[in-house]
This record gives C-alpha cells, structure tokens and sequence, in this order.
DNA sequence: CTGAAAGCGCTTACAG
DNA sequence: CTGAAAGCGCTTACAG
C-alpha cells in the first residue's frame, strides 16, 4: 500500500504535477486555472486519499511546521502545563511540537547545540536556564524565531514572556503582613536568574516599608546543594530552627516549599499554628496541600498562550494582536488554601 | 550565512559529494575510500560546520528519526514522567520526540489520525484510550512499529508495557488486611480499560480470599461524571456516608483519590483514623501527602525505559534483550507515605 | 490558463 | 578506489 503523491494524483487526473499543486494550494484562481479543472483535482486528491509529504514540503519550502520547545523538565506541573498548552495551541495553528529538556544538558555539560543543530524547526520556545546565553544570541544572529518563557537575559533583546515576580511576591507579602505576620523568612536559591532577583527585591521591599527588619531572616541555599534534597531539607530546618520568633516564611520557589514541608514536618510544627507558611508556586502543586499554605500561583495557562502568540508574530502567522511588545509580565494570582481563617492573626 | 552543504564541502574537499556522504556516513572503507582522503574530508566538514539536513536525510531514506508520543495528558505527573523518560532515552538512539495529547481529541471527537496523517514519524509509542482502537490497527496494518504504554486492547496483537494492575492491588489488599482492616471499600470507574478491569477483580478476589463481603463496598462512577470534579465529589462523598463501618477505601485511580481527598475533608474525617485510604497512583503525586495514604506507585521510569526499548527492537536498533516478548508487566512498587505506623489497626 | 524543468540536500545503485 | 546520475516528493519561477 504505496502512499499516492502528487505526480499520481496529476496522472489520474490528467494534468501536470504543478497543476495539482497549485490547486491544492488553493493557487488555483491566483493561476488562473478553471473552476471545472480545480474541482476535478480536488475530487481526484480526495478520492485517492492523497496527503502531501511533509518531509518533501519542508525540504522544498524550508518550512517544517515544527517548533522547538526547551523547557527544563518535563515532569513537574509547571511544565507540563506549559507544554501541553502549548502543543494545543500550536496544533491550531499547523504546528507540531518537538520538545527536550534541559536537565541532563545541564548536568552532562551538553548543550542545546544538540537541537540547534537540528535546524528543522521554524521557531523555538525556550525556558531559558543559567548558561544558555549564548546558545540563544546564536539562534538570533540566525536570525531564528525565539520567544523565552518564564526568566529572561537582561542582555539579550528577545521576546519573552513570565509572571511578574516582583508583584507576585509584593502581594503574598501584603496578605502575611495584612494578616498580622512581622517576623516573616525568605527561603530562596542563588541561581542567578531574573525571576529569583525579582522575588529577592519584592520581598526586601515590603518587609522595609512596614519598618521590618530583614536580619538574619534570609536564607539563600546553594544552587548545587538545592539539588541535593537532603542537605536543603537540613539547612532549610536548622533555619527555621535557629530563627527566633519566626511567624511565617515564604519560600520562593515550588521546589523550596517542599523541601520546607518536609523539614516543618521534620520539626513536628504544626501549619498553621506554629508556623504560617506561602510559597511561590510553580503551579498547582499545593492544590494536594492541606490549608496553612498561601500559594502564588503562575498563570501557566496564560503564560503558554502568550509565548506561543509572541511567536506565531515572528512566524508571520497570528493576529499580531500583541503588537510590538517582545516583553509580557503577567500578573500572577494568589492562592490560598483553605480560604484565609487558616492563617489566623499573630499575637504579637 | 547559509548553512554548508554536503556539495560544498565536496568542492571544497575536492572530491564528489557520493564520497563525502561515504565517508560521513561511516562507509569509507566499506566504499574502499583511502584513509588520507577519508579523514580529509573529515576534517573539511568539521572545520565548515558542516550538519547533514535531516530533512534531506528523511525524504532520501524514508526515515526521520522522529517518534510519535501519544499520551493521555502530559499535565500530570505520571504521564510527565514518562514523557521525560522516553525522550531522554529516545535521544540515546538518536531520535525526537513529537508528542501529542488526546484528552482533546477524545472530547472533540478528533482521532489521532490528525497525527497518523503525518507519516512522517518513524514509530509510535502510545497510551491507548477507548475508541483508539481502529486507529491503532490501521498503524499495525500499515506495518507502523508501534508499542503501547500503560494499557492495551486484548484484541489487538501489538506490543505493550504496562504495570501489573493485578498484583499492585492485591498487594496494597494484602497489606491493609493485614494491618487488621476488614470493611475496605473501592471506588472506581467504568472506564472499559484492561487496567480497571484488572484492579477490581484483585479487590475482589482479595476481598473473596478472606471470606469479606463486597456488598455495597464498590463505587463505580460514571466515566464522564468523574469528569466533573464536583459530581465525582459528590458521589464519593455520599458514598463514604452511606456505607456502614467502612474502615478503608482503596482508589483505584489517582483521580479518584483525589476526589476522596475531598470528600474526606470535606466530611471532616481525619486520616487514618476515622477511615484509612489506599491509593493505586499514577505517580508519586502522593509524595506531597500527610501520612494516613497507602499508594501503588506505578514505575514510570522502568515502563517508558521498556516501551522505548520494545520500540527499538521493532524498529531494528537498540540490544534485542527483549526478545520475542510483546506483552510486559512491571510490578508496581508500595509505597506508604510516613510509614505503616500510621495506618492503625482496627478494633473490631 | 497549463506544462516542462529546475532544484531543495541528501543517498545509493551503477559504471568505471 | 571514485564520480556521474537518478531520485525521494514536492514548489515555483519560467515559458508558452
């Protein structure tokens, strides 16, 4: 059961191979080629069940239909969520989605070199991670479509599109500090990334404009050790521990909330009595949580969307609705489970 | 800057481009080409930074290196993990991954022939669901190497990978008889899957095996009211109410626990005291989970590292340590969250 | 209005 | 040992 191509369609209906294409291109008036003849084509195409090759098209027109998208781990919800809007979006608009994760790339010192080299996509999508700088001023020198999701370079002039960090944080302090919470703990990592300084920023600032002080209330792991889940539970707890009076810690990141639970778990604190605790969620992770828990919640759904637009532009596909922006901070929602009876006043 | 091409580093090299595709392909001395020249033209195609066009590649050989992931959603954690797997593994051999979702396709009435259209893939690793079963033929017949993952249709003679939902249940029966549990429950779907099918009739016969009664222990909700979170809520909640002494509930799908999750709190029982809850897990989502919950973990990496690899025999590469099988069961882990501690025994 | 021809970048019989 | 040539399945100037 051979596929049927163009050239068969052309023989049974008679007439030329660039004939059938231009038909089936919906070029038929553009060339002038009879209402009579098109249909037949059509017909004849339809019958045969023909499907053009894409290999052959993308070979011809050097478009492959295709986007990359590189996040930087697959399994996690945030991602997930991402991609699989993503890939909804992009399949209404003709796309199909070829995706890798950065993680191993990371740690094998490979880089993304693998998928550029690739150079059958037309467009990339991009969670951009400490390092990869270079890889993508080498993929806008190339002149590539490239849209960034979730972190930025300052440095680098490329659409992108992330939560507002800054906002996000300034408003789950808001809500602790409304709620009677002072001696509030920062939790975050030092990767050096935008989004993690934004976090940092926010934090300094709404702890400064309530006259709170910010000593010894930060605790910054290291990237590496981050990773290592046992050494970040332990220093998070001896944190937590050695902390006097502390009322409430915000943790900047999903990954630091639950390295946190587990050490108030380890404690035998009890959420939210003895301690109140918010988190700047990758998504919807703490949805499984009990209450005592504020979430940030990142508008993955939204996020997705957007890069996705930001790219049909480049593409020349799109309603060019977004115009000329090429950056986009989405507000982020806040999430708090359990309504707000379980993060009762402090007594101060 | 336009990419070099095989002709180019041919003229540069000064030779035709058939010996340049030789010796890149690894066939110098199979072709008989001298080592000087070889590593000449070697040398050429590094210095010009030459790459192949896999695009010319595929329409020249038919194949493209690229396989077809079909999974249920890739939000979710089990399907993510997955997902990540097999496109680290699949990178090993050389190919990409395309994946697509069917949670639209299925309530869209869309098949995955969206996808099977596009041929140019070069196998298949899917995650069947009700109604794909004529698609899935039609691959077979169409001498498409396909293999699916966590389910497949007793009718159909293709390879697939799946955990043993059989045993998995019976050893989380096994275990919370054991702990002295005698009134166990078992909420599930009528989805018309072999996995359900499977988990039930090991609640059964566990059930059976120490003369208990499953009278009125067994919800069964509609497939598409599980959909509705809040019906599925519901019915799980007067379930719960309803039955007399009920001790334990087994969830046979992660969605489920989660909605027994809710009803729970919402019928303000406290686990596992006033009522224990056991869980066959997509994944480790339950991690995240307070003691009080027993889970079936399903290996996902050992399932997708098996599905690529039964994919790799039939598409002639990887070891063949697989054989002749086509049907794989996995043994799923048990996993309990805080320990066994933490599921008392019943005073009967 | 329509067809013959070139060419996208490769691979691989085939002929020396 | 090496090169000329065909061809994968399309699209698109170009010539009628």
């Amino acid at each position: 059961m051979k596929r049927v191509s163009l050239k068969d369609i052309a023989r049974i209906a008679g007439v030329s191979p660039s004939t059938v294409s231009f038909v089936l291109n919906g070029k038929a008036k553009q060339m002038r080629i009879s209402e009579t003849l098109a249909s037949k084509i059509m017909e004849v195409a339809k019958k045969e069940g023909y499907h053009p090759n894409p290999v052959a098209v993308s070979l011809r027109t050097g478009k492959s239909q295709i986007l990359g998208l590189v996040v930087e781990t697959i399994s996690g919800n945030f991602f997930a969520s991402l991609s699989r809007i993503i890939e909804e979006e992009a399949a209404r608009f003709g796309y199909k989605i070829v995706y890798t994760s950065t993680e191993n790339n990371r740690q094998k010192g490979k880089e993304l070199i693998g998928m550029l080299s690739q150079r059958q996509v037309d467009g990339y999508i991009i969670t951009p991670t400490p390092g990869m700088e270079q890889d993508i001023k080498e993929l806008i020198a190339d002149n590539k479509p490239v849209v960034l999701m979730d972190s930025y370079f300052p440095g680098i002039d490329v659409p992108h599109v992330l939560v507002n960090n800054y906002e996000g944080v300034m408003k789950g302090m808001s809500h602790m500090i409304e709620k009677g919470y002072r001696r509030i703990g920062f939790v975050t990592v030092d990767l050096n990334l935008v989004q993690m300084e934004e976090r940092l920023k926010a934090y300094q600032d709404a702890m400064q404009k309530e006259g709170l002080s910010t000593d010894n209330l930060v605790l910054t792991l290291k990237y590496e050790e981050e990773k290592e889940k046992e050494i970040g539970i332990q220093q998070v707890t001896s944190f937590l521990k050695n902390t006097p009076d502390l009322e409430a810690v915000f943790f900047a990141t999903n990954y630091l909330g639950l390295l946190g639970l587990e050490s108030i778990h380890r404690l035998g604190l009890k959420l939210p009595d003895d301690l109140a605790m918010i988190v700047f969620d990758d998504h919807d992770v703490f949805r499984l949580y009990p209450p005592g828990i504020t979430c940030i919640r990142q508008p993955a759904e939204e996020i997705a969307k957007t890069a996705l637009e930001l790219l049909m532009d480049q593409l020349g596909k799109g309603n060019n609705n977004l115009g000329g922006e090429t950056k986009l901070e989405i507000s982020p929602g806040l999430v708090i489970r359990g309504t707000t009876e379980y993060l009762p006043k402090v007594n101060k």
